[in-house]
RNA sequence: GGCUCCGUAGCCAAGUGGCUAAGGCAGCGGAUUGCAAAUCCGCCAUGCGUGGGUUCAACUCCCACCGGAGCCUCCA
């Protein structure tokens, strides 16, 4: 029954044995992957999109290499900030909740986030919540105190595998709550409400739940007892997973996770907007031009301005083309690079659209690893691009090390483009170098796929809008001018209309079959 | 103080115990162009923070040091 598993050299990088390991499934070809999602108190910033970014592009190659996967990530909507947050802004808890998982949603929508399969709330997961602490009471793991339940971090003598701390050295939570904990390590499955809280009943009185318990409770009613991968950002490490892991190996005596994975964590370049905190107070000098994490208590966000001025497909091939365990830093710099870099692509999927008579998008390719068939005898050029492939899979395949792949894809526009100029496709219609192009180009195309971008055309052409229209013909009465004045080499007129457009901020470049126009970036 | 991680060209960045250390941005030279732009070709780290050590061989492993980041309290 499971002659058809997929066979492929994947390794992925396990925070709990801080090693490369072969990715084996616990259930044939089924992969149950669970992403620690926000906590929607506030807007969300750039950082909170590199796990979604990331685990999206995971699920992408696991899809493609045949496996079929449960992505899940949770919605944290209530909470001590959402209590907090939701009375300074005059508004009820579910009331900010629904804004700001409405705001997190067009965030991820934008930056092409789309394989997840379940969002589940965790005001909507109480019942399986209690029932999860019950059984840790149960089980002698945690114990009520006033109206208050924790986790009895002395029961777990594996305490700490993961973030490698002792649960002697935790402080804790301190407040109130520490009075009413037997050693500080413990921690908050359960929290009794003070009036006006929000709270819902149960064996221990009015209240909510802690923060780890959520997670536990959720995945285990939707992915089981034990899955494949959990993921989340690297701050996340301790003491969230810890007391994720803890609570649900001691529950069921069996491993919560095979793998975990985590994201580098995000900084901001000062120049880019005091979206960073610390590194702000300078002394008119220039100490550092990079401040600390991002974050949201130190004023972080604006992702929606950054969507608007730099589009969501830039912002997510900034995020893939640094290791996802990397931190990096992002501002308008970096990822004007990335456009720019971008740019390339885009120039080339319209050239290779014209040649072809078919845009590009619309060429099919393979969508699963097993699917794709080399013709029988390659051009040269596919032999080029077939070994640009296999390398890109090979990075891939290497703990999903999409930076290094990225390279690839340049190879291959360049590949792409130097066989263009070469076999000069733009004048002449020889139909097995087109043939050629249009398989390189599907090549190109089931790579970038995998990293979730070029997936519809970025032009203009899909605003039908009045003004657009005008524009365009507006251009195409210029770009006649212009041409008349060039066949009369009368350049003085056509540099001057080219520069004057310039200066507008449209952008246009003769080729050899004709002139074509751009708004400059 | 404890626990992690990082330091690769002007900038960003991948990677490896031993072939020419990916790729991008910027720059320079050439082809092409009326000139540009785009595209292509070529150049751009005898060296991968510093100092030791292990090894036939290290940028890659070990130690120390310097510099940077994260966690130990809420955080993607």
């Amino acid at each position: 029954m499971q002659e058809n598993l997929p066979e492929y050299p994947l390794r992925v990088y396990n925070t709990l044995t801080k090693a490369k390991e072969p990715f084996r499934t616990l259930a044939p070809g089924k992969v149950g992957m669970y992403l620690c999602g926000p906590t929607v108190y506030a807007e969300a910033h750039i950082g909170h999109m590199v796990g979604p970014v990331i685990f999206d592009t995971v699920k992408r190659y696991l899809n493609y290499c045949g496996y079929e996967v449960t992505w899940v990530v949770n919605i944290t909507d209530v909470d001590d900030k959402l209590i907090v947050r939701s009375r300074e802004k005059g508004i009820s808890m579910f009331q900010l909740a629904t804004q700001m998982t409405a705001d997190y949603m067009s965030n991820l929508q934008a930056l092409g986030v789309d394989q997840i399969d379940r969002m589940p709330r965790a005001t909507d997961s109480i019942g399986d919540i209690i029932r999860f602490v019950q059984e840790l009471i149960d089980k002698g793991f945690a114990y009520a105190s006033d109206g208050d339940v924790f986790f009895d971090v002395t029961k777990d003598p594996q305490y700490g595998c993961l973030s490698n701390r002792s649960a002697e050295d935790q402080q804790g939570e301190g407040g109130g709550a520490a009075s009413r904990k037997r050693s500080a390590g413990d921690f908050a499955l359960w929290k009794s409400a003070k009036p006006g809280e929000p709270s819902w009943p149960s064996p221990w009185g009015q209240g909510r739940p802690g923060w780890h318990i959520e997670c536990s409770a959720m995945s285990r009613s939707i992915l089981g007892q034990t899955f494949d991968i959990h993921g989340g950002g690297l701050d996340l490490v301790f003491p969230h997973h810890e007391n994720e892991l803890a609570q649900s190996r001691c529950c069921h005596s069996k491993p919560m996770v095979t793998y975990w994975m985590h994201n580098g964590l995000m900084r901001a370049s000062n120049a880019a907007g005091k979206v960073g905190g610390k590194g702000d107070r300078d002394q008119g000098e220039s100490a550092s031009d990079v401040s600390g994490k991002i974050s949201r208590s130190k004023g972080a966000g604006g992702l929606a301005t950054l969507i608007a001025k730099h589009t969501g497909e830039r912002i997510r091939f900034f995020l893939l083309r640094t290791h996802y365990r990397s931190t990096s830093v992002f501002g308008d710099e970096p990822l004007a690079e990335a456009g720019a870099a971008l740019e390339t692509f885009y120039r080339l999927f319209d050239r290779a659209s014209k040649i072809l008579g078919v845009s590009v998008y619309d060429i099919p390719h393979a969508t699963r690893r097993s699917d794709f068939q080399s013709p029988v005898t390659p051009p040269a050029l596919l032999v080029e691009l077939l070994g640009l492939r296999d390398s890109f899979l090979s990075k891939m395949d290497d703990d999903f090390n999409t930076g290094g792949a990225t390279a690839d894809l340049f190879e291959m526009a360049r590949s792409l483009n130097r066989f263009i100029d070469q076999s000069k496709l733009e004048d002449s219609s020889d139909e097995s170098s087109r043939e050629a192009l249009r398989l390189g180009v599907s090549i190109l195309r089931e790579m970038s796929s995998l990293l979730g971008i070029f997936r519809k055309p970025v032009a203009l052409t899909t605003d039908q809008s009045d003004s657009t229209k005008a524009l365009g013909g507006l251009m195409e009465l210029v770009i006649h001018l212009r041409a008349e004045a060039r066949a009369k080499r009368d350049f003085a007129t056509s540099d001057a209309i080219r520069d004057g457009l310039k200066e507008i901020g449209i952008a246009i470049q003769d080729g050899k079959n004709g002139t074509s126009w751009e708004i400059a970036k």
